[in-house]
DNA sequence: CCACCGTTCAAAGAAGTTCTTGAATAGTCG
DNA sequence: CGACTATTCAAGAACTTCTTTGAACGGTGG
């Protein structure tokens, strides 16, 4: 012991687990799982990959142990292996964005510029939420938003936001959320509330992000049907 | 924008930083460098490689933004981009270890069975350093020492162990530290002392993760000679 | 200016990674 | 049981990474 193979076989552990997201396509899948656990099916879609292709993504996430699985009648759900992966996930995309200088070139170029749509942090966030004076949307798919969303949030997928417009106040500004940073969905709505002379802005980050914060969160109960 | 091809692009970027980790020589390199610069002959005998063939991981860890480089006369010095770096880098640490099964096998052929050490927590020195009633010693080389250690640390790098031993009372109990929880350090240090009858026992992470957690640290201030 | 030292670069072979295609498997449901 | 569905496995082509060797580069100091 404390010779160098073993350090090496030691290390070459500890590299194997960044192998598994030295890969594009599996962070995207890991950034997905953030939200909750989904089938491999859905995980191609979000991915835009074949589902052999992402079934032998999903096989490099779990041998590294950063996601297990889970089956169901004939499908296979796979999700996260603690808290932790996703504490993991948000180190490595806050360093990343903090000093890879190309990567604000590729998140512009994904998300589009977003400086006139001036962020709001958790902090503020939770002022306006105190002051009564904000309308928080959740524009995630409904689905996201009944395993867990920011206490007293209103869903409104974003699909279904330019007919449920009517329905909210023409005076208070909105704020929208989803993801989290590298997520385009809220600057959508963003945008399109704007179009519709709305006043509205983003929350910086997204529901992992406030969650983890331990900021308050409902969770939507289906009540079961007498049988 | 919005579009699959910068989304895969920009997620390629975060892969493309994982990637920068994606190996047991560049894990090692981080793993030195938490302690404090280095330049790369000293990194090439940390890690055991060719000064070659560090250098081109430190390459593909500065292009990754992980690391920065100081020159000083003929020597290029680097260190870590950021303390968030080192956060990272303890994130995956304790996710490989927390998930990857393999890696506790890995650990104990390096580091030997540590059961019988039985490790002392941050929390429980704080408490023992308060009540007055262990020897803290750092035996991590002299010029770690004095870049930053515990408060109330005596240095004792663990190849002068031995000699100093006498200078030690026998009736205190004494804690080694080093520079984390893979180092070997301070685990040949405990069993020295003890096979010298010594009541001994090893912090259970080190220097690095004391000072995150933002407990008492000293540093070793050099006068200048007056010129 | 020249010799030296520490570091980086270039080339090349062996080994590993990614993604596609098509087949195999395992579990469900009539 | 047999047809069906969702997922995984296997093989292969294109590409990337790691390591070694030896040469090139760029400061330093005589």
């Amino acid at each position: 012991m404390g010779n160098r193979e073993a350090k090496e076989a030691l290390f070459d552990g500890f590299g194997d687990v960044a192998k598994a997201l030295a890969n594009g396509r599996r962070t995207e899948l890991v950034d997905v799982l953030v939200q909750g656990e989904r089938h491999v099916e859905e995980l191609a879609g979000e991915i835009g990959q074949s589902v052999a292709n992402t079934s032998f993504h999903l096989r490099a996430l779990a041998a590294a142990g950063l996601v297990v699985t889970r089956r169901d009648k004939n499908r296979v759900y796979y999700r996260l292996a603690s808290e932790r992966v996703a504490e993991l996930w948000t180190a490595l995309r806050d360093v990343a964005a903090a000093h890879h200088a190309e990567l604000d070139d590729l998140a512009s170029a994904y998300l589009g510029k977003r400086d006139q749509l001036d962020e709001l942090s958790r902090d503020e966030l939770t002022k306006r939420i105190a002051a009564g004076d904000v309308i928080v949307v959740d524009v995630r798919p409904a689905a996201e938003f009944a395993a867990g969303h920011i206490r007293g949030a209103r869903s409104i997928p974003g699909d279904r936001l330019a007919k449920e417009l009517r329905t909210l106040p023409a005076d208070v500004e909105i704020v929208a959320y989803c993801r989290g940073p590298y997520c385009v969905l809220a600057d959508e709505a963003v945008r399109l509330l704007r179009r519709r002379g709305r006043r509205a802005r983003r929350l910086a980050d997204g529901f992992p992000e406030w969650r983890h914060a331990r900021l308050p969160i409902e969770t939507v109960v289906v009540a079961a049907p007498i049988v």
